[in-house]
DNA sequence: TACTAACCGAGACGGTACGTCATGTCTTTAG
DNA sequence: CTAAAGACATGACGTACCGTCTCGGTTAGTA
């Protein structure tokens, strides 16, 4: 995931792309996401102002690029526990949004993006995509263990764990431990989303 | 909800006062947060720089209040029938963030608050403290009619919630409709979000 | 002579326009034209670059401005000796290109505006018609009183008396004194130069 | 005059001397010497930046190679006849200064210079020297014919002729025709410029 | 004929200045 | 006595060139 908008590992590449996205991560870190200016990180990466605009055309691509690198999306390992994949998948997305004040820029970025669909579909394809289709795996799997209801709406389930985890991020500050993850893993094995449609309404 | 950062509502009050956030509002409709500016709502409003600088200290202010303004945070009325409340506070919260080029600016807004504590908890007064108390008093209306467990987790409930809807707003896209809507109803009362372990203990 | 290229002298003019010019002079004095760039004036002048942008709409025309004020182009006074007269004519003329640091300039801006035919004729405007004008006006005092001949080609006294001068100060770096004035005041008076041929055809 | 500041005839020198010197002129005429950067001038000949920081070590040095390469600095030929050979060397200052677009970056480099006297030195050795020297020669020979007063000031009748052609050509704009040269041959021929402190005047 | 320089194009690099725009403060003008 | 109008210092924007500096890839010119 080293490039979102740019293709920097082109022939003759910049020979200071670590060092700006470095940069760049460390200005987010200590000063965030508004305070994030182009002089600030070219300064912080002892990099001329030119060497930036060179290989990325705006802040919004700089920015996807230096929260690419630590963005994770891991293959979910098949541990033949459902309960422990689907634990996996949902502290790798609190890792995504605990870190502290890095991924924190990611709606900031995701809202400056928003007026310019062609960006955001860059964007989701460079954040979303590999991260939700190796989670979906890892639901399939389980799917087929028959350990989740074999209509489950994985999106759903992705948003859900996903919202949350963001919602509480953004606003509402609250912690994201491991109590949080276990709730929200329960949340699928207990009682699956189901597609709509289907009507058979369990009760507790 | 009238205002978030500033006083406006004192004694000889701006006369301009709604001319400007309905300003602030168009221009966030027609060219979204990131274009938003002090000058452009100004201008939009005819009205001088100086007249928003004298009851707003800074965009973010202007901007909240704006937002306050048309944030949905009813009471949620005793309509005696559990799902049915429970799907008006869900309707309404997805009122919140459909609202097309409105409410879309509050993550940015937030985003743009994290690193300033004190706005921040300001800000979370405002938009959310009000409407998540009115939704737990319908789920604890739901607890005591039995339809729901009398230790569910209602701040998780509403995280689940409001996150999902958001996460689908800002970064899948996804359509946030009936449908949506019904699922994260069942959720609650299908299986409620039970405190942390299967024993009591609270989180925090 | 206040304003080549700009109308700061309006209603509601700026407040810092002789410290802008007063800036541009000390800069040129300084460190040249070459030097003079719209940072340097800003910063010496203690102004942000936008006011000069503001009254200026770039650097040839603030230069033009911050040299007009100190180009002499007095009335040539009645002295009753043509003689006088015309060595205060020259004298004022070397004035205005020896003026050490500032008048230098001069040439650069010309050379500078030569692509712009435009521009090129507001600066002729400025700082050459009403001298010139000036001091025909003292030649054909001089023709009146039968001191020099009445085909005199006053333009061409002018371009000879302004040019060698120039000359002098921008390419042989050679002195510009009294015995320099002398001799071309006499050139006048002793051969006047005639209109074009022997006859009196006139020169376009 | 081959080169000004630079020696680029040395052993081994530059494959593309020629190349660059015409693109450099090509630059000066479309578009003037404010738009002669070296990176244009590069891209004009199809050569590396580098090639031309090799042989000159500056714009100055660059233009300056290329504007001696078309400034004539001729012999002039003893041809019998006084008024003709000072024509010749009217007409030959008017070539070098009427040379549309490429001469005109003249007064602009010399403007250029002035702050640095050491390649102002160098400068006035390649453009003035030579042609200065052949034009007194001829007017030596028109003293010796007794054509021109033998305490002719051939410096001041050179700053004459030169400074009224600049002068025409940067600041008034007005034409460079045979009838200003016969004028300026006229002048001297009429009427030679005599040395300071010679005091037979003479009237027409 | 092959080696080995110098020389070349290309262009990345750290920078400076450009001219534009928005900030938030301040003063001036007019109703 | 309010607010419009807008001047002002500040500073980031994204662009254009600067002059320095590797990079390979020719070209000569010996050897």
């Amino acid at each position: 995931m080293a490039s979102v908008f740019s293709s920097p590992q082109a022939a003759g590449g910049p020979r200071s792309l670590a060092k700006i996205l470095d940069a760049a991560r460390a200005v987010l870190s200590e000063h965030g996401y508004p305070a994030l200016t182009i002089e600030a990180v070219a300064a912080a990466a002892g990099v001329g102002k030119s060497t930036i605009y060179r290989w990325w055309p705006n802040k919004e691509a700089l920015v996807a690029d230096a929260l690419a690198e630590v963005f994770r999306a891991d293959d979910i390992p098949d541990l033949g526990d459902t309960h422990a994949e689907l634990r996996y998948a949902v502290d790798m997305t609190i890792d995504n949004y605990a870190n502290e004040d890095i991924a924190a820029s990611l709606p900031a970025l995701a809202a400056g993006l928003l007026p310019h669909p062609e960006l955001m579909t860059r964007f989701r394809e460079a954040f979303l995509f590999r991260k939700r289709e190796n989670i979906a795996v890892a639901l399939r799997r389980a799917v087929g263990r028959g350990d989740l209801p074999d209509d489950l709406d994985t999106d759903l389930v992705q948003d859900i764990w996903a919202g949350t985890i963001l919602y509480r991020r953004l606003m509402t500050g609250s912690s994201l431990d491991a109590d949080l993850a276990e709730h929200l893993v329960r949340l699928v094995t207990d009682t699956p989303g189901r597609r709509s449609g289907e009507s058979d309404r369990e009760s507790a």
